[in-house]
DNA sequence: TTGAAAGCGCTACCAG
DNA sequence: CTGGTAGCGCTTTCAA
């Protein structure tokens, strides 16, 4: 008998056949007995001698097996390129994760760094989720949500600045806070204004939209608009804030708090007055932003709820007919402090 | 029959049999052409008929049945419960998913918020991964690893600040982090020691070992130390700052340096001067850290980078006998800046 | 050079 | 109430 558990590294995973063989009944019994199925009665006595075989065997039910079987699976699939910083982001994911799973489905973050767009979704169409729920770090196009529905998929989801055709789309609309920001700051009064754009790569889907937007709000007002690169560091920031004078700039939006805080304190150290001189607004608002003198200015963003989009995701998967919404769902707001 | 492909909705996915069907083979000839098998050799001819037919079809293989017939995955599980904000962990994820890509596994992060440890494993299990790479915010116990050891997980890799019997682990020795920063306080003169403790929930594994640290260090120098429980908001830190006289400490290791600059902030703003009242340490050493003044001292922590880690999964993996190794890869040092 | 067939682990029919 | 069995999609002998 295997009673201890002696099976470093040889002896194969106990099978619902082992499971079976030891409690003296068939796989179908097992079968009924550990998914309590409801259409079958299995006396007591044996219900105990199965439970009690699986668990003596160890036994795990082989989840590629299982799903072969029926057929589909209940696997969301969402796909992460880099896995972008910020609070906003991990708390939207973790909520997200937290609803899908009290909806019953298993949740899988499945990274794809550097595939271009068609083979990623052939890897993940691979794997026959039931849906995708893609973040919008790698791109989606309409040959690949083919695909993934031809795979079996029956919810493809973007979150992200645009909707790929064919998708559910949850689009949060980037233009937006660059035109709030780029508003606040003509309204303040600045005419001149510079847009950061960050160095690193994989952010332009969000830095080109919040330019765009700003861009749009300036235009409106008549004031001009100058995109400035500039990598996360000091020493960059300080080179920038060296030459500020030259570029001659009244406000500039830093793209997210935490770009605007080390431009904004480059350029106090480089003798430059904030709000007086130049008007910095970040985005976000992040808690750091309130430690700053002056307090930072930010656009603040009401990503959508993780379990709104899980709501979304099992509604689709049960009715996978429906036609393509696009929901927006971005509620921004400028919150106006001391750089501005 | 499906001899029309209505793709929208009803029509399964293409399978190998379809593929060999349109090309006029059997399922043997397509799988042999698909993978390039090498003992076999197939007409030119032929294979371009069955890459043609595949490609028709849009034909993507079953991951699930290929892993079942091969007897083994080439999954690599990486269970998440929070996701943990902050660059450091990031930059750490980005590297091990693309290390452990270009050595040709599939990685797969798995939330697993809200189960307790066996339940977990017994999750993971399910899966069937070839590997394991739990990064401590989910409980690993010994059941749960040799659970997943007898559903065939050659490697079961904990990162963080415990080893887990049965497993190799890569510690990171959160101890050390507060020893350095109790040390730096005490060598600064400081005999009376506040330690932030987050008050945000799944923090503890990182916390409680930094506390320890700060009290051997504080300990050896005859030093006290008092753990200060702070939520991540303004109105708490205003809060402890209004009653710090009351405690009375001349040194406060921040946990991190978001807390830390956070706590500093309030306590500045309650008259308090930092570093001559009372000194601030934090660590992880970020950006922003250097744009508050006084510039934040801090204890840099140079995590294992992702490609070590990947490294030793996929040595374990082809060498699962080897027995477990506790690796220690957590260089730390004091960046002594101005706010101590 | 290609095909037929077995079987990975599981569940769902249909007999007994 | 329980057992036999077919078959999900795939790879891989063994035969032709």
């Amino acid at each position: 008998m295997s009673q201890s558990p002696k099976q470093s590294a040889g002896s194969p995973a106990p099978t619902s056949a082992d499971v079976a063989r030891l409690a003296g009944v068939s796989r179908a019994t097992v079968s009924y007995v550990l998914n309590n199925t409801a259409a079958v009665r299995i006396s007591e006595p044996t219900r105990r001698r199965v439970r009690e075989a699986a668990e003596e065997l160890g036994y795990v039910p082989h989840a590629a097996a299982r799903s072969l079987r029926a057929g589909h699976s209940r696997m969301v699939l969402l796909p992460t390129a880099h896995v972008p910083v910020g609070p906003l982001y991990s708390r939207f994911f973790n909520e997200l994760q937290w609803a899908l799973r009290s909806l019953d489905y298993t949740v899988v973050q499945y990274g794809s760094v550097g595939m271009d767009a068609d083979e990623a979704a052939r890897a993940w169409a691979e794997l026959r989720p039931v849906a995708v729920v893609s973040l919008g770090h790698v791109e989606l196009t309409p040959t690949g949500v083919e695909l993934l529905r031809r795979s079996g998929a029956k919810a493809v989801i973007t979150v992200g600045p645009q909707q790929v055709e064919g998708t559910h789309a949850l689009v949060m609309d980037q233009t937006r806070v660059g035109r709030l920001a780029g508003a606040h700051l003509v309204e303040r009064g600045r005419r001149r204004l510079g847009v950061v754009m960050p160095g690193e790569p994989g952010l332009e889907v969000f830095s080109v939209p919040r330019l765009e937007g700003v861009r749009a709000a300036a235009e409106a007002a008549g004031a001009t608009v100058v995109p400035l690169s500039l990598r996360y560091e000091e020493e960059p920031a300080g080179a920038l804030a060296a030459r500020w004078r030259d570029l001659d700039l009244d406000g500039v939006f830093g793209y997210n708090d935490e770009y605007a805080m080390l431009l904004m304190r480059a350029l106090q150290d480089a003798g430059i007055a904030v709000p007086e001189e130049t008007a910095v607004v970040g985005s976000d608002d992040l808690v750091v932003g309130r430690l700053l003198r002056p307090r930072l200015s930010t656009v603040h963003i009401d990503m959508v709820g993780g379990g709104e989009l899980a709501e979304l995701v099992d509604r689709v998967v049960r009715e996978p007919d429906t036609a393509p919404e696009r929901h927006e769902r971005l509620d921004s707001y400028v919150v106006h402090r001391e750089s501005s």
